[in-house]
DNA sequence: TGATTCGTACGAAATATTTCCTACCTTTAA
DNA sequence: TTAAAGGTAGGAAATATTTCGTACGAATCA
């Protein structure tokens, strides 16, 4: 549990659309992502499945591999870490700078407020 | 601009106590995060020098290290990176996160509303 | 049936990152 | 004035990560 960007990537890939092959993973990388080669990326998902990320049905010749680690807790676990180690663990503080920036529009800051609201009831 | 993990707790040390030594960044280091030998931060800040991370002042033979990028569009870059490529670029859904661990404590909570509100009335 | 395409396995190379050894100079203190 | 302590520089080693070439088997199709 400690996927590393380019692992990262692949499991976006399978979170995203679920078991998936070689194939597919590599061809949504070279779209979305950038030019990388299909033996780069089965080397790499081969790497996962022995680091326990990812689990491989061998069944067919064309091996379907599933994300073997929540998407919820992976994600969780690296914004911890984020925040940690950028914001002095403070959400507040990462909020305070993601606000400060141009990027966040009025319609997200809306849904956060939003969410808020939602969360101050239950 | 693109610091690693190790080159980031050099600048958070530069950035929290201001212009300092080799010497001084490496205690730091030590008490706070592992053990480090003097040469390895040296080596590492002194790369961080050439990649123009860092400024270095060698009037005396202690020599003083400044960091040479900002403290907010660093983190406000790393910050966007993180979550473009965790959250789809979506502020909410980071929060989405941040609000579904356990860690964020209800005063986080509120800080994070008047956060909000005081931007509501600016 | 061949030839081409598509798949996996394996190993090595290329890079990026981190760590530390050694040499040598300056300052300090006995 | 010499030994010890504390500095920097540089290169090499150790790791971690990423990329890809080659070999070879299975499937497809002309």
């Amino acid at each position: 549990m400690e996927p590393t960007k380019s692992e990262l990537e692949i499991l976006q890939v399978l979170w995203k659309s679920g078991p998936s092959t070689v194939r597919f993973v590599n061809d949504t990388l070279n779209e979305q992502k950038r030019a990388v080669q299909y033996t780069s990326t089965l080397k790499l998902m081969q790497i996962m499945v022995e680091k326990k990320m990812l689990k491989r049905d061998e069944t067919n010749m064309k091996h379907i591999y599933i994300a073997a680690i929540e998407e919820q807790k992976t994600k969780s676990f690296l914004l911890d870490r984020f925040v940690d180690s950028m914001f002095n663990g403070s959400a507040s503080n990462l909020m305070m700078q993601l606000l400060g920036n141009k990027k966040t529009s009025k319609k997200e800051l809306q849904e956060i407020k939003d969410l808020l609201d939602k969360l101050d009831k239950s």
